[in-house]
DNA sequence: CTTGTCTATGCAACAAGTTGCATAGAAAGA
DNA sequence: TCTTTCTATGCAACTTGTTGCATAGACAAG
């Protein structure tokens, strides 16, 4: 279960409570791990009770208390165990592929405004993590930081600036193939 | 629910059994949407019950009979109306990317072979990818199929090869920094 | 003074996906 | 002949992920 491993890496990095670890799966870890604030409280749970983690409750002035996980001995074992035994590489899941192939069936053109919101999302994210490059790195070939995680953090970055990157690219040649199909076969429903 | 409308677009590009499409989940469609063939035969009975499909049953020689599928007029429409609906742009789960920010908390160059076996694997689809171009389509640059279905077959595989092609430059990226930390902090551990 | 937003945690129900196993005939190779 | 592989379908149990809802204090805007 990678998200497993997901949380014991952010806690690593930063001892944090439920609802911080969901704000941090919205931002960095989400650039390549997602999770909503429920499946984060059940998981966070459930390693507590493995002995995972160590809870400490925290008081905070204007605001709920919390609890602040932090990873216990056994957790960094856990992590260290998963780091050397091998995952498979993924598969891509796209949705919006699928009915790329669908519009075959149906008028083609009509999905033009759908591709072209989706590239407008990936071009603000490509955006965002650039800037987020710029503030935390100092720009795509700073200065090294000389710290071992900054240099792998920075190295999981550019893979996401990569794939958005990419993934702007790929629409933009879809748009052109969409908007070709229109032109040739104007008003067709196949 | 992405799965029904995956093999809704499948079994419109040809009729088939569940064990034809698990096989088309490993290869074309696979490009963008995968599945087991236990997940398959489950949602083909369910959107039958549905009256999304039509079922065939077809005797064979030297095989086991086989169920053949087809698209009924209600599973057209069912994907006709998906098709005009948004979808959310998705975002990346990348196992891989979580072990390269958890290498941190370990021997960063222990994860050096396990990256290069990702590396390769990715390579390997690429050339299948680029293989499988060259025979359906002639080559990337081919003299236009003006068949809407190829196009976009065509369209949606040349965001495959492109989405290969940048994970194996990360990867070579990822290997730089990793064989660089080692090089710098030898038998360190962090 | 009410509505909305932010912090903070959680339950319950459901949907989707994975893993292990089972069956069964035909063909191919050792 | 025995084992393996391929075609073909399926059940059961489990894990993972999503959606909707609930609570509750603090603060800000109208």
């Amino acid at each position: 279960m990678a998200l497993e491993h997901a949380i014991l890496v952010s806690l690593l990095e930063k001892p944090g409570s439920g609802y911080e670890l969901a704000r941090r799966f919205d931002r960095s870890i989400g650039y390549f791990w997602t999770a909503t604030h429920q499946q984060i409280y059940r998981v966070l749970r459930r390693m507590d009770g493995d002995g995972l983690l160590e809870v400490r409750e925290v008081a905070q002035q204007g605001r709920p208390d919390k609890k602040e996980y932090s990873v216990a001995a056994p957790g960094r074992a856990a992590l260290t165990a998963w780091l050397h035994e091998p995952v498979e590489p993924e598969s891509i899941r796209h949705e919006l592929a699928v009915k790329i192939r669908g519009a075959a069936f149906d008028e083609p053109s009509a999905l033009i405004s759908e591709v072209e919101r989706h590239r407008e999302a990936h071009d603000d994210r490509l955006r965002h993590y650039l800037a987020g490059e710029r503030r935390d790195f100092g720009g795509p070939d700073a200065p090294r930081p000389l710290d071992v995680g900054q240099e792998l953090q920075h190295a999981v970055l550019r893979g996401g600036i990569a794939f958005e990157r990419m993934t702007v690219a790929w629409l933009d040649d879809v748009l052109d193939t969409l908007r070709r199909l229109r032109a040739a076969r104007p008003g067709s429903r196949d």
